[in-house]
Formats: C-alpha cells, structure tokens, sequence
DNA sequence: TATGTGAGTGAAAGAAATTTTAATTTATAT
DNA sequence: ATATAAATTAAAATTTCTTTCACTCACATA
C-alpha cells in the first residue's frame, strides 16, 4: 500500500520524498476522520517537526489530484480532507452526515441518487458528472443532549 | 415586503438601519444568483459608498440567522449567498447545481430526497433535520466548448 | 557509485478572507 | 428632546492559505 503509492508518485512523474510518505501514512492512520490541514500539520509534526506547513497544504492538494484524498467542505466552509478508501482500485460514492452539534462528520455509501443525475440532467440541461449530499442533524449522544 | 423586513428586525429586537435595508434591498434585486461578500459589497458601494465592508460581512450573518439569505458552500471553499425565496411564507428546498467550467451556480427544486433522510436516518442513528445535495457538472453552453 | 539537474522543501513573506476593536454615530424608548 | 444601548466605520488584527526564493534531495545518466 506504500509502494503503491510509491508507483502512484512515479507513474505521474512525481519525486517519491518522505514527507509526502509521512502526509500519507498519517492520513492513513486516520481513516475515516476528516481532518483540516492544520490538525494534519499538528500530528505529522510529533514525529517530524522539521516539516513545514506549507508542506503539508502543497502535499494534501497533490493527494487530492492523485483522487488518494478527497476534499469536504461543509456549511461551516471548514476545509477538511479524509483518506479515499478504495475498494478494487475503484472509490467507491459515499457521503456525510454531520452533526450540528458536536461536529462529527460521519461517512454513509450511497447509491440511491445514481439515477437521479439523468433525471436532473433532463431538466436542467447539465451534463452531469458528481454529486454530492450532506445530511446536517444530531448524532446519537447529542441527541439526548438536545432533547433536554 | 420592505416593511416586512423591518416588522422582522423589530420582532427580534434588532435595529432598523439603512444599511440593513440596503443590502437587503440588494440581494432582493439579485434574486437566484449565488454572490460573495466582495460583490455584495461592490455591488452596494455603487449607491452606497459609505458602507463598509465590515458591515456587509455582519449583516449578511445577521440575515442568514433571520433565514432571509442562504449561505452556500461549493467545494472552490468559497462562500456565497443568495436570497431565500419564500412561498407562503414558507423557504421551500432547493439544490444547487454547479457548472465546473464557467462556475455558474443554478438552483432547482427537488423533494425528491425527503423520504430519503428517513432512510438515512434509521441507518445511521441520527435525527437529521435538513440536507444539501450539490451536483457538478456543465452546463448548456460550456458543454459543447468541453465536447471540442 | 558519483554527479548534474530540476522537482521539492522550509521559512518567511505575502494574499485573501473574515473578524475584532474602539471610537463615533444612530435608532428608538422614555 | 434626551439618554442609552445597539450599530457602524475604519483600521488593525486574525485566520487561513499561497507564493517566493534560497537551499536540498531524488533520481536519471554517465
């Protein structure tokens, strides 16, 4: 999985360097987050605090060109990045749920609005190639908290 | 409608001032266009040049709280705002969808993903009281410039 | 295995977007 | 009319992200 992204950097051309391994990894060890560049820079820097930020914002944008990370913004226009999980080499579609609350964002998959991009394509004369959906509620602890 | 507005800040303790109403009066005359703060604020300095860019930032906060303005977050990260238009005195859902070329932002209607948060909801555990769907794509005219 | 070259990096400066501060003005209740 | 609390202005500050530029390192070639 390393030297896969190893072959990732080479096949576009790019320098294989430790600190795009070490951005990656960390990411990597975080699956499923959704971190800001700056909680990013804050865990790389405990185990290599030689690297600067400017770094790690120039890293996750290559990620995200690679389709290795992919970039969330939500309402609060918080830019935040998690780790694409591949399943076969294909990502698969997936969206948030954010909590309104404590700011958990959480994944779900989602398939059910495949079709709907003809249908919205039809009526808006679009052609169509992403979507994206966020559901905004209150996870299951804040729930409680909220009902008092 | 003007008067409304007033009845609205009055009910909620707020002031009326006329820079409130301009930039009100504004967003109304630009009805289903997605701007930033900046053009907001070029767009009032014309008539009004002695309004400051602080107050467009604080009165725009102010209308979104009041649900008279949308804020709209793209994946670009930049945010913009548009009129929410009521029918009977009720916003009704919309969606937006966005142009990766030329970057024009269509809203469109939908309620075709309110049956969808009840599905949402039993797998995830959350209570979810509102959704955001974005689809990207191009439009009619960048279409035929991408097929070249 | 040594070496040249350009891509990549780090630190600092620079931009861009937004918020805060503090002095002043204004809306509105009395 | 006047007091006063809220709102505004302009400037400074903050936050977030990008660029610059001198230096370093990955890696293709010899």
């Amino acid at each position: 999985m390393n030297e896969d992204f190893k072959e990732i950097l080479k096949s576009h051309g790019l320098k294989v360097t430790n600190q795009r391994i070490v951005v990656l990894e960390t990411l990597s060890r975080h699956k499923g987050e959704h971190l800001t560049p700056e909680e990013i820079y804050e865990i790389v820097k405990k185990e290599h605090p030689e690297i600067g930020l400017a770094t790690i914002y120039r890293t996750i944008q290559l990620l995200c060109q690679l389709d290795l990370v992919e970039k969330v913004v939500l309402v609060d226009g918080i830019v935040r990045y998690e780790m694409v999980e591949k399943q076969k080499g294909k990502a698969h579609h997936h969206h948030h749920i954010v909590c309104l609350d404590c700011g958990n964002v959480e994944s779900f998959e989602d398939d059910l609005l495949e079709n709907l991009e003809d249908a919205i394509s039809k009526k808006t004369g679009f052609e169509i190639v992403n979507h994206e959906v966020k559901f905004y509620g209150y996870c299951n602890k804040c729930k409680k908290k909220h009902i008092n």
